[in-house]
RNA sequence: GGGAGCAUAGCUCAGCUGGUUUAGAGCAUCUGCCUUACAAGCAGAGGGUCCGCGGUUCGAACCCGUGUGCUCCCACCA
């Protein structure tokens, strides 16, 4: 078979990933073998795939491959985020294309477009995941609005609600007037913005003067109700206790006195506006003062409260104003007043919304919230499992951001003003009293033994819905109906899940909850280890975001590149715990690698006519001046080769299996890679490589295709679709790689390794004195070894001869003149050649290197002569120093001699 | 404002218990090669004040202190 210059992936990707699900290879079902469970992060149903995605599933795919390949029963549930805010802006956003206005459609209606929506977008994204590779069991898929899902968050609702833990309360929300909903503190981000600072003076009723208050927001003057200084500030001491005007709206306030505020900030004078600050809002509940509303849901003046105030012509015409507008607004009128002392530049933080970006208003609202002190006091393993490692973070560091979270942790608002989600299961008679209950007849029922009188119709549910993350808290236990149908076989044996993989960004948002939700209502730790990704930037640092346009198109990079490639790339360039700077050239490098392994297979294939069997008619492939000399070392030259990268596999395979152990995936990679591209192909290939159209013996091909395969073994949970195609094109398999079980790992012989490093120092070596005196690839060498012990050498002849293009090699027991000498560790090699040396060349070279040498020594001699260090240190350390002293000892001296050769 | 982390080659990072030939890798750079698997390649090389300063120690990239510079998290001084 005709394999074609370069690796073309495509073809290759699609055909094996239809061959594994067609086999079935990724559906799992309990067994008595040990579960490696994986649960997605569920992607938002409307996503398509980003770099985060890629580094994300692409780490959970070479954890599942592992695990699948090392006798785990490997399980990866895939699924998608019913995402309830983002889902439901795209979905309006939508309609308005079409013209449709949500607030024309009933709630029922709208469901209608949102479901109709997510079955035609929905899930794009797990598609793009089959192009990645990832083996995730399709037949799980879930989803958080699924009927199940659905009743289980509404369970738990009702569960916690019995148990007290969720409350129904009037407080100071975080509201997003873009999308028109309250928001969890988790939901707001907050940003430096440039703003300003307004000096406002409020005359005093009394006629005696004013007082000025700084204030970045003058929109909401309307809503003031009292003026606040601190009571050790003497400036105002005597106004506290009476009252001002404010402006405009002409309402009589007090002035009040309290610690809270800082006399140096500003004028020392705050205004408090209850309705829309946290900070005022508490300072009015302490001072029983009113709170007026002056902005309504989408952040536009109402003067609906405004009513004791009998709000004038001027107030009136606010009424639908912006809050920016307005400011400006309100800022000019006050200025017509001359009540504008002077505006400042200000340096301020806004809180803005994680989904829409709009600028954040504190709002009094009656909203659900879950009493999270009480709820993780109710189950301490929440916050011990992690401090104990009973679930591991990787990093690590990520334990304190955690538990310094816990500790301070604020009542979550759960609720959404929001169609898309799960509706809030509470219902309502017409009096402003409420039951919480699955459905509208137990609602009823529960009515029923308050007022006999009421009507199964007279009763309204909630029109709000939960937070997406009350959803996705029960992600790991719901996928196997933990939670709808507890105890289940399946939940049974996948729960707890094995490892997490997911960003750092949302730690609060999910895992923590993840825990909370996986002690508290199945006493366990949701997984036992979570590997948190760093954020994918661009390779100056930048996040990816849609307007600087900086975020590649990954399905175009898998095309360019292929999956691998591109598994390679983004891992390359991740180390643990990092943000990766990502740059097409990793791409690059992976599709090269993808490329070295194709011309492999391509050398090997050659061979594959060519055996020769039995060692009588092996050849080394080397000139016939190796095959006349008197002893025949050809036998145990390639015997070398094949033991030495016997034992390098099994040294590496337990160095990765090292790294798998720690989560050190980039670091795995790049050691199979390094074996692959270095120590396989450099070296071993070359080393057992016959001469042009020369047989190659049986026994060392096929000890090389099995190595290759153990190699393809290695590296394909990292690249999984070049290693199968390259594992059926070796020879003929008739399993797959991708199932293929890890067998154990035999131990590898340190004195063969250590030979191995040597002859490779010995090649290096000899090739840079063959460049560094101009000696030309195809001008031979005559080589002369002086060594204490010559049989390593004479074992490897043949290698060495090759790979350093030399025609023969004497052993000698003296130095030979007019050679280029090279000295490695303590052995000797003398380069003769027809070449003329420049002995000025060599001779600058030596006393450079003797130079080194000697200040080496020096630094040894110091050590070993300062009785502390002999007193102190471990007898192998001086031992080790010792070492050094006879080896630099014994180089100096060759140098000296090679000098007076000259 | 509080906390955490980072600073090692041009870039991205290893360096795990203080001692492993006076610091390693990949990428990039430079030199020489179209050597019959591979120029998406081969062979080789150069490149470091381990952020500054001080300390502990026989010995410090590593431990301690301090300064500087970045990054992240938490926290709505209007």
């Amino acid at each position: 078979m005709e394999l074609s210059k370069n690796y073309i992936p495509n073809e290759v990707e699609s055909r094996w990933y239809e061959h594994w699900l067609g086999k079935g290879y990724f559906n799992s079902k309990p067994d008595e073998r040990e579960a490696y469970t994986v649960v997605i992060p569920p992607p938002n149903v409307t996503g398509v795939l980003h770099m985060g995605h890629c580094l994300n599933n692409t780490i959970q795919d070479i954890l599942i491959r592992r695990a699948r390949m090392h006798g785990k029963n490997a399980c990866w549930v895939p699924g998608t985020d019913h995402a309830s805010i983002a889902t439901e802006a795209k979905v309006v956003g939508m309609l308005r294309e079409r013209g449709i206005t949500k607030s024309s459609l009933s709630r029922d209606e709208f469901l209608m477009y949102a479901w109709e929506w997510k079955e035609k977008y929905g899930g794009i994204i797990l598609q793009q995941l089959k192009k990645l590779g990832c083996s995730l069991d399709w037949d799980r898929t879930s989803f958080t609005m699924d009927s199940d899902y659905y009743k289980a968050v509404i369970e738990i609702f009702i569960k916690l609600h019995r148990e007290g833990i969720i409350y129904r309360g009037l407080r100071m929300v975080n509201w997003d007037p873009v999308s028109k909903t309250a928001l969890s503190d988790e939901e707001v981000i907050f940003k430096d913005i440039d703003s300003k600072l307004y000096f406002v003076s409020y005359p005093l009723t009394d006629g005696s003067g004013s007082i000025t208050v700084a204030t970045t927001r003058p929109e909401t003057i309307l809503g003031d109700v009292a003026i606040c200084v601190n009571p050790t500030d003497t400036r105002y001491t005597s106004l506290v206790g009476k009252e001002v005007i404010v402006p405009i709206i002409n309402r009589k306030i007090p002035v009040i006195a309290d610690e809270y505020v800082d006399a140096e900030f500003g004028t020392g004078a705050l205004k408090i506006t209850p309705a829309h600050d946290k900070n005022d809002n508490e300072l009015g509940k302490k001072h029983n003062l009113k709170a007026i509303n002056t902005l309504d849901a989408e952040g536009k003046f109402t003067a609906e409260e405004l009513a004791d105030d009998t709000p004038s012509e001027q107030v009136l015409s606010y009424n639908g104003v912006d809050r920016f507008v307005l400011r400006k607004k309100i800022v000019e009128d006050i200025a017509a007043l001359n009540q504008i002392q002077k505006v400042e530049d200000y340096k301020g933080q806004v809180g803005t919304s994680e989904r829409t970006g709009a600028i954040i208003e504190s709002r009094l609202s009656l909203q659900w919230f879950m009493d999270m002190k009480k709820f993780i006091g109710q189950h301490p393993a929440i916050v011990s499992s992690v401090a104990t490692d009973k679930i591991k973070f990787h990093p690590a560091k990520l334990k304190n951001t955690y538990s310094y979270w816990m500790d301070n942790i604020k009542d979550w608002c759960i609720s959404r003003q929001l169609w898309w989600g799960q509706q809030i299961p509470a219902w309502y008679d017409g009096e402003g009293n409420y039951v919480v209950a699955a459905t509208r007849e137990e609602a009823f029922e529960q009515f029923k033994s308050q007022n006999e009188k009421i009507k199964i119709d007279e009763i309204f549910q909630d029109e709000d819905c939960l937070d997406t993350w009350f959803s996705s808290w029960l992600w790991p236990m719901e996928v196997f109906k933990g939670v709808s149908s507890p105890g289940n076989p399946e939940f049974n044996y996948y729960y707890p899940t094995t490892t997490l993989v997911t960003g750092q960004d949302i730690i609060f948002f999910w895992v923590a909850r993840m825990i909370m939700a996986g002690y508290a209502f199945k006493d366990k730790q949701p997984f036992a280890d979570v590997y948190f990704t760093g954020m994918v930037r661009d390779k100056q640092g930048r996040k990816m975001s849609k307007q600087l346009g900086n975020s590649p198109d990954l399905l175009g990079l898998i095309d360019q590149y292929g999956a691998d490639a591109t598994r390679f790339g983004i891992l390359i360039a991740s180390p643990a715990g990092n943000d990766i700077l990502f740059d097409e050239s990793a791409l690059e490098q992976g599709r090269n690698f993808n490329n070295k392994l194709w011309n492999a297979l391509k050398l090997i294939k050659m061979w594959e006519g060519r055996q020769t069997f039995g060692v009588n008619r092996e050849s080394s492939g080397v000139s016939e001046v190796v095959k006349s000399k008197t002893h025949d070392s050809r036998l145990t030259t390639h015997d070398f080769a094949v033991t030495w990268f016997g034992n390098r596999l099994s040294q590496v395979k337990m160095e990765v299996d090292e790294m798998m152990g720690q989560f050190r995936l980039s670091e795995a990679l790049k050691t199979i890679y390094s074996l692959i591209w270095d120590d396989f192909c450099s070296w071993y290939l070359e080393w057992i490589k016959p001469g042009f159209e020369q047989p190659i013996s049986t026994s060392v091909y096929q000890k090389t295709v099995v190595y290759f395969e153990e190699l393809m073994q290695l590296l394909h949970p990292f690249m999984p679709f070049i290693t199968e195609e390259i594992y059926h094109l070796l020879q003929e398999n008739t399993d797959d790689l991708c199932v293929k079980q890890v067998q154990a790992i035999p131990s590898s012989n340190k004195s063969i390794l250590g030979e191995g490093e040597l002859l490779k120092k010995v090649i290096s070596a000899l090739r840079d004195a063959r460049n560094k005196n101009q000696i030309k690839p195809k001008d031979p060498i005559k080589l002369h070894i002086q060594a204490d012990t010559i049989s390593g050498y004479q074992s490897i002849e043949n290698i060495l001869m090759k790979q350093v293009n030399a025609e023969s090699i004497t052993y000698t027991k003296e130095s030979i003149a007019n050679t280029i000498v090279v000295a490695v560790e303590k052995d000797k090699f003398f380069i003769e050649t027809e070449k003329q040396l420049d002995s000025t060349t060599l001779k600058a070279e030596l006393l450079k290197d003797l130079e080194h040498q000697q200040k080496f020594l020096e630094s040894v001699l110091k050590k070993l002569s300062n009785e502390r260090f002999v007193q102190n240190a471990k007898p192998e350390v001086i031992a080790l120093e010792q070492k050094k002293q006879a080896d630099a000892q014994a180089r100096i001296k060759t140098i000296e001699e090679s000098l007076k050769n000259l």
